[in-house]
DNA sequence: ATTTGTCTACGAAATTCTTCGTAACCACAA
DNA sequence: TTGTGGTTACGAAGAATTTCGTAGACAAAT
């Protein structure tokens, strides 16, 4: 498993990362587009940010990139369940005191799950339930 | 709802709330030593480090003080639960992209649960569904 | 009265994360 | 050749967070 061996990632990092996730490979200009089409801030993230990030992601290995052409190519070097799993991993240590059903159980009562999604769940559970039986 | 209004907890401040959340009303003296105990780091945290941390969430309404002795005691001036659910949100949005669902599903299949956590989360599920039909 | 230990307050260093300015480079068009 | 525009690299400023040293206060013991 060891997901503990990915580096957590920061808060830009992790837009970064969301839009490496969305789009696939991508040049920097284009990352730094998307990024400053989904933020409500108007303030703009500058360009030179965004290649300096990407950078440190690089670094990091968070990220990979092509650097065949004057421009690069960067992409996602990990996987985004990894890096869920281990957020929520996190999560759950820090704020749940490690247990997770507590938490799922708050995420069932805070958000409006639709018919299906309540379906899908059940299922889960009730493959789990067979599994163990 | 307004969770919002509840300024979100820094990594040491979380810390801290959590000691608060345990013990209830304590010195600063127990929060340093209750956050050196759990710690797996062997570098100990400075009392006057937990002090002003402890002043610093003061400022913020974190918690709260009672300042008439000499030693004052701090308690947890939010609840943990609504700090769960905003960080929860907060989660779901950056890493989740907004479906708590997916969350859930991930959790589900990550953490082990016992029979009867998943019977309370089957039951939550039905009376969500009962309450729709 | 003096010492000793513990407490609060607070400034500031240290650390981590984010942002940007500047230089150097290259391709292409005028 | 000489811009013009877009690119990477990189140092360093700025901001947020964490850590700690030091000073001053107080209480209890000697």
């Amino acid at each position: 498993m060891r997901t503990n061996e990915i580096p957590q990632p920061t808060e830009a990092e992790l837009e970064i990362l969301t839009v490496l996730w969305e789009q696939g490979p991508v040049t920097v200009r284009e990352v730094n587009d998307k990024l400053n089409e989904r933020r409500t801030d108007p303030k703009e993230i500058g360009y030179t940010t965004t290649l300096k990030l990407l950078q440190i992601m690089f670094e990091k290995e968070l990220v990979a990139r092509n650097a065949d052409a004057r421009t690069h190519i960067y992409s996602a070097a990990i996987a985004q369940t990894d890096v869920q799993r281990n957020m929520l991993q996190r999560l759950v240590d820090t704020a749940f005191q490690g247990s997770a059903m507590q938490m799922v159980m708050q995420a069932l009562g805070d958000h409006d799950a639709s018919t299906e999604e309540l379906q899908e769940i059940k299922a889960l559970i009730e493959k789990v339930e067979k599994l163990r039986s």
